[in-house]
DNA sequence: TTGAAAAGTTCTATGATTAGACTTATCATT
DNA sequence: AATGATAAGTCTAATCATAGAACTTTTCAA
């Protein structure tokens, strides 16, 4: 059966991942932001099914975070490139990195990472600070409705435990 | 069919997701980290299917990103709580609700936030930064192999355009 | 002109998801 | 002690998505 949709849920979190689809949208945003911007190459790189493939990309582009051109050098191409709403995912990619990077890989250590294109150094680890800089932890942060939250939001948010 | 799995691709976004599942996975870690730990009050929260919440909380627990302890006050209940692996995603739901509060909610704005609990004001932007404190972009950042990357990897990254 | 490359589309088999009824064990109430 | 309600799943059926591979169409290169 259908997925149940997320996108009617007020949340971001919801909102974003209704948006990216699945595992598949964040690797093939993890290539798009890495050079690739071929068809053929998300196929080799990731060894997507091409029917699957052509599905998540039109499902990328529908949501404003990929743009489709033809390829103005080679009239049999199509070139995917990010939108600036797609580059902006890249912190949530650097962040599953971060994290798979920490945990999956028991002591052998990550095979790859995000490093300064300059300095070859790798990317500071993403902390969650408060306003004034302060670090926070989670057990510091809470949910809070918007000015735009409907009133049974705030009801469910007043009803949070912890 | 199956979905193909994720997991050998030598990446720790790849790995990531594949410990996380899929979008029900992230929103149960986000019930997760704000009160929930009862088997119905996903279900009541997410309204999602009893026994596909069987089958990713098994994945949950089964990948070392949750636990599962019968409740010492009610021999009905289980208690699904967050690993220290399981908190550390934290940053990772932080990252898609900043992207889904500024991409996908218009001009009304985002009807809910992370915020800090004691002063309620929201937790600030995550940046991507250099060791020094330097904020990156994407076009500054380029993936490296590290130490335990097989020969094949770093010919890959080698051949990285642009 | 012939062949190869690129981007999809089409096809089938099979696994996964959904919704809702059902089961089992435990608790609270009479 | 009996009854009903809760909690956590399991089971079944229909529907859907995915994988894998072959196929089509357009364009380029030799």
């Amino acid at each position: 059966m259908r997925r149940k949709s997320f996108d009617d849920q007020a949340c971001g979190i919801a909102r974003a991942l209704e948006a990216i689809g699945d595992g598949w949208g964040f690797l093939i945003l993890r290539e798009a932001m890495f050079g690739v911007d071929a068809f053929d190459g998300f196929v080799e790189r990731l060894g997507i099914p091409r029917n699957t493939l052509a599905a998540k990309l039109e499902g990328l582009v529908a949501h404003g975070i990929m743009v489709k051109e033809p390829d103005p050098e080679d009239g049999r191409r199509s070139r995917y490139a990010l939108t600036q709403a797609g580059e902006e995912l890249w912190v949530v990619l650097l962040a599953l990195q971060q994290w798979g990077n920490k945990w999956r890989f028991g002591k052998k250590g990550a095979p790859s990472f995000m490093a300064d294109r300059a300095t070859r150094r790798a990317v500071s680890t993403l902390v969650v600070q408060d306003k004034d800089g302060t670090p926070l932890d989670l057990d510091e942060v809470t949910m809070i409705p918007g000015p735009s939250a409907p009133a049974a939001l705030k009801r469910i948010f007043d009803a949070l435990p912890e």
